[in-house]
DNA sequence: TTGATTTGGTTTCTTAATGCAACCTTTTCC
DNA sequence: GGAAAAGGTTGCATTAAGAAACCAAATCAA
């Protein structure tokens, strides 16, 4: 029984989960954006199995996540640096940080601060066209045809 | 070999995963954010196994993103509704949808728009305290002791 | 040039998770 | 009371995850 596929569930949430949903990819992307590009440092930063990891980057690289770049030097024979497509993440990650400082305290070892002031980043939120804040309330789910589907509660 | 924990790796990330990191939760949780509460509603309206969505509902009521209600009605034991908590991943979902959309185009039967004006909402972005956007360069990770660690390029 | 070392990767095996179908229990409607 | 519906459990087959061992190419030290 193959693991059910996301990308023809007509959602692109779905989409997106089906790239980089897996409990490890997102936590490469992150450890990519730290600056991590080895192989060996990956491994050791996260602590994932040699051949999860490899299957991983393989498929990051396959869905234009991460590119392979030939580095050799001393048996280093690959870099894997993050495309503008897996740059374009930051937000994502950036989004489910926050989340997990605000409902569990902040756990991690290390905080993210503006490169030039040094300042704690501000929460990163959804905004209308005008730069008004949205909650989940506040935005209408609509079909291709403009009608307008059930909402949240 | 139990899965690897993801909560005492000293990340925040990793801690969120670790609560809405697998295949299913985010989609169970735009599922909720799209207005289902039923059980049946999640079981066709995501194309999920029963025992899995069991599981998932279960691990969400546990982790404190949706709540089980009581609405017997015809056999109708119970709704799941999002909490604060739940309602606070909408962030994350949206991002991860507009990423979707943005690098592998809209594969979605509904489009996301401001509910009182009609009009598409502003794309996530990641601001410093003075509102300015700030891409994954313009950051840096520093440690507890304000040391600032590697960075990504 | 030889040999140890490092990096990236594969193989093998065990355990856990996933998907599907069938069955069970409680409640409501008629 | 009986059918139907909602929510859930169980059993089984397939797949993924985790750990350790093994491998191959490139590099460095001698």
């Amino acid at each position: 029984m193959t693991r059910k596929r996301f990308d023809d569930l007509g959602c692109s949430v779905a989409c997106a989960l089906n790239e980089v949903g897996d409990w490890w990819s997102l936590l490469v992307i992150k450890q990519a954006m730290l600056g991590t590009r080895r192989f060996v440092d990956f491994q050791h930063g996260l602590g994932i199995a040699k051949n999860i990891l490899c299957d991983r980057l393989a498929r990051l690289v396959d869905n234009g996540v991460l590119a392979r770049v030939n580095a050799g030097e001393h048996g280093t024979r690959y870099e894997y640096r993050l495309t503008d497509k897996g740059r374009d993440l930051f937000t994502v990650v950036v989004a489910l940080r926050q989340w997990s400082e605000r409902w569990n305290g902040n756990r991690d070892d290390m905080q993210l601060v503006d490169r030039v002031t040094g300042a704690s980043i501000a929460p990163v939120v959804v905004r209308n066209a005008e730069g008004e804040t949205l909650t989940v309330r506040d935005v209408s789910f609509v079909g291709k045809d403009g009608q307008p589907l059930e909402r949240a509660g």
